[in-house]
DNA sequence: ATTGGCAGTCAGTTTGATCGAGTGCCAGTC
DNA sequence: GACTGGCACTCGATCAAACTGACTGCCAAT
């Protein structure tokens, strides 16, 4: 079994190849840290921690390096992030305290994040599952095209063009208006969907080919979630980093470009608004990325809605700075968007 | 003074060199290419070009490389651009053909021209600038928090949050809206900025800090352009020929997500509707982007306004095919937004 | 349990020799 | 005057051999 130093000695490995990217050896550990003991002491203990799968040799006369394993057990070990410096904190207040809407708010988010940890920072999109239509509006763009808008309550926006086969006028099109809006203010969007397909049935048989394609896109778009959004930003940090990457940092870059990959990896992290969940190493090797890591933590948006942020690196990557940055943005912006 | 027959070994140079990446000699053109002459002739052409600086060797004993100089030329030499594959035009009708809304088919666009051309896909959002308000909408989201939205006819659809120090009520808020609606409805966003300046004095005195709270938000969402705003697709390729860049990417990867620095290069080049212009190399070097080479053709909007979009990839690049598809893709987005 | 010492291993670096692609130039040919 | 064949020369690339130094594992001593 690993003793309590044996774990120590992992921690500063742990430390050290992160700061280095040089394999440890016993000796640069007893001139580093004062571990009281000799460098064959620690020589024992690394034999335990190579036992345990924790670090390996990368040649037989060479330093270790923590395994996958090894920087979970050091994350897992971190219990107490210690908090950002003030100056941090700071910069989080004055980069998102004057946003103007969400897509600011979050925009702003995944720069700061990348900023503050110098990895690719990741924001999903809050769900709208559980908000309630404000408003719909038609614009009409063309004598055949139209533009459907939607507008709920926690501020969402989101639009869609259709083509309609017949002609429009004004002045139906403003009954259809006031209509729709009377008939779907105020619900959620589950049951304003419900309504959306009794609605062409009430109007005479000549329209009903139009109505039909206006209510089907309004369907779509209250039912498509954007919780299938997310933004991303410092990609260049990736390349930053690119030595930590066997061979080129193409797979990755592809990886994440590829956003549906991510938000499965979302998916199946846990979610917890208080603390900051790790999948390291070949964790993620279903989703391409056997060589990140992925911290992630929930925030809280309007309505009780949870989405995910987080940021993704390479796998030897300052965990204890990056999760406490992840935690604390994470927290301002669930007092940002929350309950207010 | 350089020969026809000069012009020709440049030619072939470029495209090996670009099909290779070995610095090409005298031989291998002979072997590959049927000039009829030998090896020695050829090495006289190739002196020319390089008093020309239209090439360089690397190195006292090494075949020749073209210059930006010498891409510049073969760019420019390239009048007529061969037409994309029966294939190429298929795929950009089917991936373009079902787009929902304006951010859609900007989205699939800047994908398309990345999968077409294997590198990095920029496309610059159509100006508002022409554009005439169609909707104003005021969405109460708490009792101090509003949000503004603005759509235009042109499909454009903008929100922006505000926060309003007195209470509101929700009569007040319908009268607002039905005023601002009646006010600015159909104005063009020159227009309409003048009339929100007018507004406040209208209302009780009472009123009118928060009256003056909406409508300089207002007027910010009306002058604020989105033409300042672009996607971008296809980062990953620059990894994949991250060879044929001297250092690391890291500063274009930089470079390139600080959007900024593209617009300001966007603006300086020819827009032209018909035509693809080139910026090779050291051409952008005020932009950190010596070491790419930027093409890009214009495409006409709704309204009538201009947009730019384009590829960003290594000097090294495939200029002909590239240079097709870039073309092809913006006369197909200018039918497909054009006038309609 | 810890330590000092020692032999063994092996990646990384340096050195030097060799190879070969490609050039420039020149004298000769059409 | 344009083209060609031939030759000496240059210089990056490649390879093997030798050397260095950082580490480990193990063992006998404390």
């Amino acid at each position: 079994m690993v003793s309590e130093r044996g774990l120590e000695v992992l921690r500063v490995i742990v430390q050290d190849y992160v700061a280095s990217r040089e394999p440890v050896g016993s000796k640069s550990i007893v001139e580093r840290h004062s571990f009281g003991v000799s460098a064959a002491t620690i020589r024992n203990d690394m034999a335990l921690l190579e036992d345990e799968e924790l670090i390996v040799a990368p040649h037989t006369s060479s330093g270790r390096v923590p395994t996958d394993k090894g920087y979970r057990v050091f994350v897992d070990q971190l219990a107490d992030l210690r908090p950002l410096t003030s100056a941090q904190r700071q910069a989080i207040e004055a980069f998102l305290g004057e946003s103007v809407d969400l897509d600011d708010v979050l925009m702003r988010t995944v720069r700061l994040l990348s900023q503050l940890t110098h990895q690719v920072a990741l924001v999903q999109y809050p769900s709208r599952a559980v908000s309630r239509i404000r408003h719909v509006e038609l614009v009409q763009l063309s004598s055949t095209k139209l533009m459907t808008v939607l507008i709920t309550d926690s501020g969402g926006v989101e639009q869609r063009l259709i083509d309609i086969s017949t002609e429009l006028d004004e002045e139906f099109l403003t009954e259809l208006r006031s209509r729709l809006n009377n008939t779907l203010g105020g619900l959620n969007l589950q049951d304003a969907a419900a309504r959306l397909a009794e609605l062409p049935t009430q109007f005479a048989p000549s329209r009903q080919p139009m109505i039909a394609a206006v209510t089907s896109a309004l369907a779509e778009q209250v039912l498509a979630n954007r919780h299938d959004k997310l933004l991303m930003a410092g990609t260049a940090n990736l390349a930053r980093t690119e030595e930590d990457f066997s061979g080129s940092i193409f797979p990755v870059l592809e990886a994440i470009e590829e956003q549906v990959t991510l938000l499965r990896l979302f998916a199946e992290m846990d979610v917890d608004v208080r603390d900051v969940s790790a999948r390291i190493g070949r964790e993620n090797e279903n989703f391409a990325l056997g060589e990140t890591a992925v911290l992630t933590s929930g925030y809280s948006a309007s309505g009780g809605s949870i989405a995910r942020l987080g940021v993704l690196g390479p796998i030897r990557m300052d965990y204890p700075n990056n999760m406490a940055a992840v935690r604390a943005v994470a927290r301002y912006l669930s007092r940002l968007l929350g309950e207010d």
